[in-house]
DNA sequence: AAAGTATATTGTAATATTGCAATATTAAAA
DNA sequence: TTTTAATATTGCAATATTACAATATACTTT
């Protein structure tokens, strides 16, 4: 078969994994750096910065933009992409549960 | 042509990305939130636990691994997976990093 | 040693991702 | 209105991932 079994998942499950998946190519990872980096953040920037053609960048800003990581705004010709900070949020309380859990949790093995 | 460049990157967006990949699948949260979950982990246990066949099963435990996100300890007949909790805290840095920076930045645009 | 139990590996089909050339779309500038 | 610039979409080839049946391995118990 090969298509992930969603539905067999909590809702959160499957969130921190789309999430987690987003982040999950390090074309992404030097967006979100860049974007982070400068105050302007306009995607013919981004052509320019990372080491890919313009439409596998296009590619990847969707999937960040489906993600809900970023969002884009039009400026008349061209378009100012910015981190979405409230589902970055999301993210980052799922991961810090998991490591409070951890910390919490005596390594009563291994 | 379909393979992804990771040469063209830095070490620390690769290691992030393959970090946040091996978190990429609901089954694999999955496995760890069961890890946290219970205190004695035996992967014959994951495999009741989870809707998926123990080969599969066998398979995300095999990426959690290489991501060293989990380690697993021979306990005879079977086998002791447990959370790497120092390679989550990897994670942990470079996530808080890049949400620590969102919050010192102004929103400057969007 | 033979049978049973737990986990890994192999092989394979279905699906998804990655990357890009070519092309389309949209808005600004000439 | 033609041209230019910025971004998106389409189509396609290469590669990777997901899932599992069948089988292999390794340890335990009988």
């Amino acid at each position: 078969m090969g298509a992930t079994k969603t539905e067999h998942f909590t809702d959160r499950q499957n969130q921190l994994a789309t999430l987690a998946k987003a982040l999950g190519h390090p074309a992404r990872v030097a967006i979100l750096d860049y974007l982070l980096k400068v105050d302007v953040c306009i995607c013919s920037d981004i052509v320019n910065e990372l080491p890919l053609a313009q439409p596998t960048i296009s590619q990847h800003l969707k999937e960040l933009k489906n993600a809900d990581l970023i969002k884009g705004n039009i400026e008349g010709n061209s378009i100012c992409y910015c981190i979405n900070e409230k589902e970055l949020e999301v993210f980052q309380t799922y991961f810090t549960n998991i490591t409070d859990k951890m910390k919490i949790k005596k390594s009563t093995c291994c």
